[in-house]
RNA sequence: GGGAGUACGCCGGAGCUGGAGAGCCGGGCCAGACUGUAAAUCUGGUGCUUUUAGCUGAAUAGGUUCGAUUCCUAUUACUCCCA
C-alpha cells in the first residue's frame, strides 16, 4: 500500500509531466509494500483495477477524520454528521450508510468505516461515549456494506477502525470489538492527533497485540519516518499520511541521511543532488541549489520535485523495512535508521 | 536659469508639524511548525548589546529649545512646475 492513497493520487494529478516517474513510484512498489511477509491476503481481497491506464489500488477514507479536523463546521448526532461546506455554506449529511455507498461508487479497493476521530487531549467520558458510537456506526457500516454489491465489477475490502483515545482500557475494548467483526483488515485511528509519540507507541503496541496478526493492521495518519519505523516494530503493516507531500510543499525533504529544509539559505550554492541515494532520477539529477531556487521563486515545480523526493524516500524506507523483516535483520537496522532519518541536516 | 516639494532602518506605503517608536501595514530576507489533506498554509524574527533590559538612531552639518523625526540655516540627493 502506498504511503497515503490521497497523497499518491494527488502526486499523479500534480505531476502530469512526470507521469512516468509517479507511475513507477506508485506501481513499482505498491499494494503489499507495507504488508509484512505472509500478509498478501489483500491481493485476493481487493484486486486491482485500471486507473488512467495503470493498475492503481485505491483506499478511501470515510470522512471520520474530517469530523475531527473540521470540528468547527459540523454537528455529530447518532444518525450521522452534518457538515457545512467551507466553499458555499451548503449542508451535507454523512451517515454510515451513505458513506459506504459513496466509497463503493468511488471504486476504492479498500473502504474505511465511518468513525469519529476524537481530539487530543480528550476526557475519558467523552472518549468512551464516542468510541461506543463509533462501534454502533460500525455495525451499520457493515450491514450496509455487506448488503450491497461493488458497482465497478471488482471486489472491495472493508476495514473497521479502533478508537479509544489514549486510554488503554478503552483501546483494549475497542480492539477486541473491531477484531470480532473478522474483516479483511483492521485499522487503528484516533492517533497522531497531537499526543506525544510515546503515548502513540503505547496505544499502538497494545492494540496490535489484540488485532489478528494474519490480517493487515493499518495505522491511520502516521507519520514521520521515525514513527513509521517504530510502529512497524510494534506490528503495524500499513500506513498513510499527508506528511511526505504536505511537508514537501512546505520545503521539508526526507532522505536516508536526515531531514532538510530546502528553503534554508545554506543550500543556495549546493549543487549536489537533491538526494544522491534516491530511487528517483528527478532527485538524483536536480541540485539542491536548483530546487531551492524553485521554492524561493514560488515555482510549482519545486513542490512537485519535493513531493516526488519524499514519496520516493518513504516508499524506499518501507521497502527496506520489508526486506529486513524477511531476512531477520529488522530490529538492528531499525535502530540505526531511526537515528539517521530523524537527524536534521544543515549545509 | 527660476520656483515648489520631499528625505527614518533591506524595499514600498501610511502616519507624525515640539513631549521620539527602533512603532504600524505590505514586500523581501532569515528561521520554525505541519502526522486517516479545507489550507502552494500558519507562526515568529529581521539596528547593536551582556536581550523581562539597555544603547545608538530619523539624508549630512550646524542652530533654536528644558526638550527636535517635527522649527530655522546651509549642503546633498530626488520629484514636480515654469522658462
Amino acid at each position: 500500500m502506498p504511503v497515503g492513497t490521497s497523497a499518491t493520487v494527488k502526486a499523479v494529478h500534480q505531476h502530469e509531466l512526470e507521469h512516468d516517474i509517479a507511475a513507477q513510484i506508485i506501481l513499482g512498489n505498491t499494494y503489499h509494500l507495507y504488508l509484512r511477509p505472509g500478509l498478501e491476503v489483500l491481493q485476493s481481497a481487493g484486486g486491482l483495477h485500471k486507473f488512467n491506464g495503470w493498475r492503481h489500488p485505491i483506499l478511501t477514507d470515510s470522512g471520520g477524520y474530517q469530523v475531527y479536523s473540521l470540528g468547527h463546521r459540523r454537528k455529530i448526532k447518532e444518525e450521522g454528521v452534518i457538515f457545512q461546506s467551507h466553499i458555499d455554506g451548503s449542508k451535507h449529511t454523512f451517515t454510515p450508510e451513505n458513506v459506504m455507498d459513496i466509497q463503493r461508487i468511488i471504486g476504492a479497493d479498500i473502504i474505511m468505516a465511518f468513525d469519529e476521530c476524537t481530539p487530543y487531549p480528550c476526557e475519558f467520558k467523552y472518549a468512551k461515549k464516542s468510541m461506543e458510537m463509533t462501534h454502533r456506526w460500525l455495525g451499520r457500516c457493515v450491514e450496509r456494506f455487506d448488503s450491497t454489491e461493488p458497482v465497478h465489477g471488482y471486489p472491495q475490502a472493508f476495514f473497521p477502525i479502533v478508537q479509544g483515545s489514549t486510554f488503554p482500557e478503552l483501546r483494549k475494548i475497542s480492539a477486541e470489538t473491531i477484531a470480532s467483526f473478522g474483516r479483511e483488515g483492521n485499522a487503528i485511528g484516533g492517533l497522531s492527533v497531537g499526543e506525544p509519540a510515546p503515548e502513540m507507541y503505547e496505544m499502538c503496541g497494545l492494540v496490535t497485540e489484540i488485532l489478528p496478526k494474519d490480517k493487515p493492521r493499518y495505522l491511520m495518519g502516521v507519520g514521520t519516518p521515525e514513527n513509521i519505523l517504530e510502529c512497524i516494530a510494534l506490528g503495524i503493516d500499513m500506513f498513510d499520511c499527508v506528511l511526505p507531500t504536505r511537508n514537501a510543499r512546505h520545503g521539508v525533504l526526507y532522505t536516508a541521511e536526515g531531514i532538510l529544509n530546502i528553503k534554508n539559505a545554506c543550500w543556495k550554492t549546493d549543487f549536489s543532488p537533491i538526494d544522491p541515494a534516491s530511487p528517483l532520477e528527478t532527485s538524483r539529477n536536480h541540485s539542491r541549489a536548483y530546487l531551492r531556487h524553485l521554492f524561493v521563486n514560488g515555482e510549482i515545480l519545486g513542490m512537485q520535485l519535493a513531493s516526488l523526493q519524499n514519496l520516493g524516500f518513504f516508499l524506499w524506507l518501507v521497502g527496506e523495512a520489508r526486506k529486513r523483516i524477511q531476512d531477520g535483520s529488522f530490529a538492528v537496522w531499525k535502530n540505526e535508521m531511526v537515528k539517521k532519518v530523524s537527524f536534521r541536516l544543515a549545509g
